[in-house]
DNA sequence: GTATTATGTTAGCAGTGTCAACATTATAAT
DNA sequence: ATTATAATGTTGACACTGCTAACATAATAC
């Protein structure tokens, strides 16, 4: 016996397409599809997002709600070690969830300021990079600081993006021996060198 | 007066579709409109393209030629020189070609080794990186050079998400004093001096 | 000169995002 | 408590998509 109304509609699309996006990759997902898998009509989760482009944003915002947990959990007395064990959280967030890590800063919403809470979530992301390197810089420069983020943020995340294309790859390693597979691997193999070396080396 | 064969589709489909895709995004082609646009019928490219990844493909690799050619015509006595104005290059065809360079490294087509020549011509460019910082490095230990060249390939790379990101946004600066567009802006303003910095401090 | 292959066309399937019109229910105003 | 309104659901439709099968025409190989 099911009412009319499901209740609690939203939520669970947003639950579904979520699990969705990061199985399959954002553009399996079909509104239809999506509908159909939680017993409702078609065009019912209209009602709830204008356009898809509007779900998409939502799904985004949760995965930076999530990354800016996984980044902030890091405790220790000692600032190097918050840091480097954030950069880990993060580099393993954007590998272990590559396709929702690719909705979040691919063109799936290609502009934030359209969705002011999604942005901010976005945000709160880079201020905690910010805030924990600003603790462990002895240079406070603001400037300084600011491009030093930028540049630890771009290598995190352009790493995602390689490890991801280079990842499937190893087997082809003798037929490729041009290829940059056995650095990328020796970066998974040895993470936390790898991120302590890098960290030092700003 | 039109003769039942093109007599050069393909060439005229990838260059269509290249077009298409840097103006719009990938996402946005639709062999169809490319066939209408070609005054063929809509089913026209399906002899010269299996699949849309398959057209997808061949503009990727295009991309990849493109890009090779771009870092490679760096010429200087000096070879920091020579490594700086590459990097320079390939942060210039990436922010330029920004849909192009996400058809590239996006998940249009996911795995490359389904597509030899284009899995060659990606290759390529990390070779070609490769051997510029060879020559530059004073250490020459081969682990350490592979390890630094996907250091500063991440780095490049995702400097070129990032700031595609944040491209849209300096309007909204006064609002949003958290968000990382002084750095950015910055960087864009004055690159070479940013990319010189960049590989010293490797 | 004929058989084969390459390259084109038409018709059609199953699927998509989105909208307009309508149905039902929950909530707010009286 | 009744009623007006808003929220949330459904049906049906439009224009579009990738792709396939069946067929037409032209180029090429034998």
């Amino acid at each position: 016996m099911k009412s009319y109304h499901h209740g609690n509609l939203k939520k669970e699309l947003i639950s579904c397409a979520s699990k969705i996006c990061e199985r399959d990759g954002y553009t399996k997902l079909s509104i239809r599809s999506l509908a159909k898998e939680s017993n409702v009509s078609q065009t019912a989760p209209y009602r709830h997002f204008k356009t898809k482009e509007d779900l998409y944003a939502e799904i985004a915002q949760a995965g930076f709600d999530k990354l800016y947990k996984a980044i902030s959990k890091s405790e220790s007395q000692n600032k190097e070690d918050i840091l480097v064990s954030a950069a880990k959280e993060y580099l393993q967030f954007g590998t272990k969830n590559s396709n929702t890590y690719d909705l979040m800063f691919g063109t799936a919403v290609p502009d934030f300021t359209k969705y002011p809470s999604l942005f901010k979530s976005a945000n709160n992301v880079y201020r905690h990079i910010r805030t924990l390197f600003s603790a462990y810089s002895k240079n406070k420069n603001p400037e300084f600081i600011e491009e030093k983020c930028i540049d630890i943020w771009a290598h995190l995340h352009g790493l995602i993006g390689l490890l991801r294309k280079l990842e499937v790859v190893p087997a082809k390693l003798i037929e490729m021996p041009d290829a940059p597979f056995m650095a990328v691997n020796k970066i998974n193999e040895d993470l936390d060198l790898y991120l302590s070396k890098f960290i030092r080396n700003i």
